[in-house]
DNA sequence: TATTGTTGCGCAAACGATTGAGCAGTTGGG
DNA sequence: CCCAACTGCTCAATCGTTTGCGCAACAATA
């Protein structure tokens, strides 16, 4: 690969020069033709800049790591689009950091950022961290913020309005008539599972309805975790009329096992989500879903990394905008003896 | 971030000595003692060697890149997972390319070769690059293996058994006592298609069949084009009572298609999918597949580009082991007027 | 005409790591 | 007792960039 000086040595000019020109110094103080003799040059040889000197020199790379406890998630993709269209608008990289790693202690964030792999990251943790191990994740001083989460003390997060998509949701089926509303919850530590709780709760209580504590299930967001909430809320007397499930992986598996289990839906059990995703249009019967812009998010924690690693400042931003949204598709409907 | 020089005055030897230790060359000749020392001044600085000094000195960044042209598509999930695993395991990290970027002339992989920023990629294509701007993207010297998919000329490829898959799937059907027997494949120009093309074809042969040419549609694998061959598939007549789906995107859209347009599935029209994947097992009916390994795959791939890196040497691999595996769900079944 | 300012470049020192060569001091063989 | 070989380290060059400083040449001003 051509280097600065192979450019020089063809321009007639010293590698200063080079650098200044291919780097646009804004003070190159560097003559018209020379300029062009040197960009010619360049093209020439198809010079390209070389990531380790620059990164040595600079102290910079110009890549943001993204980590994600699970690539399986439908949503990954989304979160991933929008970091990566953010990234590449600022001249930036994104480099998708492994995801079992992320324990307590982790070593990813340690290595990326301490063998200055990265200038900072967005870090999603789920539900697989205890907040106990994530503190060691986030003391540092690197910037880092929290998708999706955040942590007392810790300032720089981006996160989505998960009270309201809860709500939503849920007065969705209250507006069917449903009086009988169950909630397939994540675990009780995941930090968007208390969110979204806050909004089935509120939407309950604006109705005037309570329900019984066993109504809510708090297992988890895997599509295994929604089968064992669908035999565990339909064990119970009375069954609920309609359930609103907190993630859409789960909301497939959960709607799975009603077939299997010769549930009819919508017409025995309405079945709504929170996040939509391509997977959700394509069960069947189709999800109701709250969509969630998760490319936004994605976009968004780019930003914020970004913005800390050049400027300093932090930040807390719950993405409000686009609204979360309901798409009403065909697995609610009034319950049956409303 | 504490650099060699910091661990050597700490331990009050030099940085050669210390570079020696930490990176254990074999032939180091450092007593016990100082090697101790080091070790020590090491752990309590809590040091790691900077990314971008060696890289630049040893022109080597352990880094392969992966490149493939859809994320959202499930089996990039298994195939990212492969090759994390296989790169960890060697020492290596996986860099994801920006998938959109792939198109000819792509600048994805001159970036990442040309800047350095990786030593070798692992190259999906898929059915959006045309085969001439493919030609452009592998004529460098740089080392690439194409995944799921050759090049006349270029060496060093490593793909599935598709023949097999397909070949398996038709089987199963022609078993079931099946005999018009249609095949929702990609695009004419995919690699993949054209060599799951021929297991199809040989299936039938072996039966004494043969099926109009309308029975083969070549749309391509997205769930669009799922949904649109299943349209087209079920306005022949007579209409097929099985059809192979090439891939499980389509498999996913063509049955939702097959719901909507009020076909039965397994009882009116049996469906088979060529790949597998944890969205295969949620759909109603779960879908039977013939699973093919894309998690080999994923290490194949790293492990070929990785001898190419540190031997030179190069192969084409067709992954046979495992070998494909026919997973019986529900959405085949004998037909209904055997 | 002397001074000052500006333009257009080149010099050389970093950044952090690797590595061949070199150099004392010790050991072993003859 | 001398030379060779080995041990245990250090020196210094190098990878490709960036960037503060310096230095001519020339123009503008006093």
């Amino acid at each position: 690969m051509a280097t600065l000086g192979d450019v020089a040595a063809r321009a007639g000019v010293s590698i200063s020069a080079v650098s200044r020109v291919l780097s646009d110094a804004p003070d190159s103080r560097v003559s018209a033709a020379t300029r062009e003799r040197i960009v010619d040059a360049a093209r020439e040889l198809n010079y390209r800049p070389n990531f380790a000197g620059r990164a040595l020199k600079s102290a910079r790379t110009q890549v943001v790591g993204l980590v994600v406890p699970d690539i399986t998630n439908a949503l990954f993709t989304e979160l991933m689009h929008g970091a990566e269209d953010e990234a590449t608008e600022r001249g930036y990289t994104v480099l998708l950091g492994r995801s079992d790693d992320v324990r307590p202690g982790g070593e990813v964030i340690a290595r990326l950022i301490g063998e200055g792999r990265v200038d900072g990251m967005a870090l999603q943790v789920g539900d697989a961290v205890q907040p106990a191990g994530l503190r060691d994740l986030i003391t540092t001083q690197a910037p880092i913020v929290l998708v999706n989460s955040s942590y007392p003390g810790h300032v720089g997060s981006v996160t989505l309005d998960d009270h309201r998509g809860a709500l939503i949701a849920t007065q969705h089926l209250l507006e069917l008539g449903h009086e009988r509303i169950a909630f397939a919850n994540g675990l009780p530590r995941s930090f968007t599972a208390k969110r979204r709780r806050t909004g089935y709760k509120l939407a309950l209580a604006t109705a005037g309805l309570r329900m019984p504590k066993e109504y809510e299930t708090r297992i988890g967001y895997t599509v295994d975790n929604g089968r064992t909430a669908l035999r565990r809320l339909m064990a119970l007397d009375p069954k609920p009329t309609g359930i609103v499930v907190a993630n859409v992986n789960a909301a497939v598996g959960l709607l799975g096992e009603a077939r299997r289990a010769g549930i009819r839906v919508p017409e025995d059990l309405s079945v709504v989500t929170v996040h939509d995703s391509w997977t959700a249009e394509n069960t069947w019967p189709p999800l109701t879903a709250v969509k969630m812009q998760f490319y936004t998010v994605g976009r968004a924690a780019v930003r914020s990394v970004i913005r800390r690693i050049e400027t300093g400042e932090t930040s807390d931003e719950v993405v409000t905008d686009p609204p979360p949204e309901l798409v009403v598709r065909e697995s609610t409907a009034p319950p049956r003896t409303a």
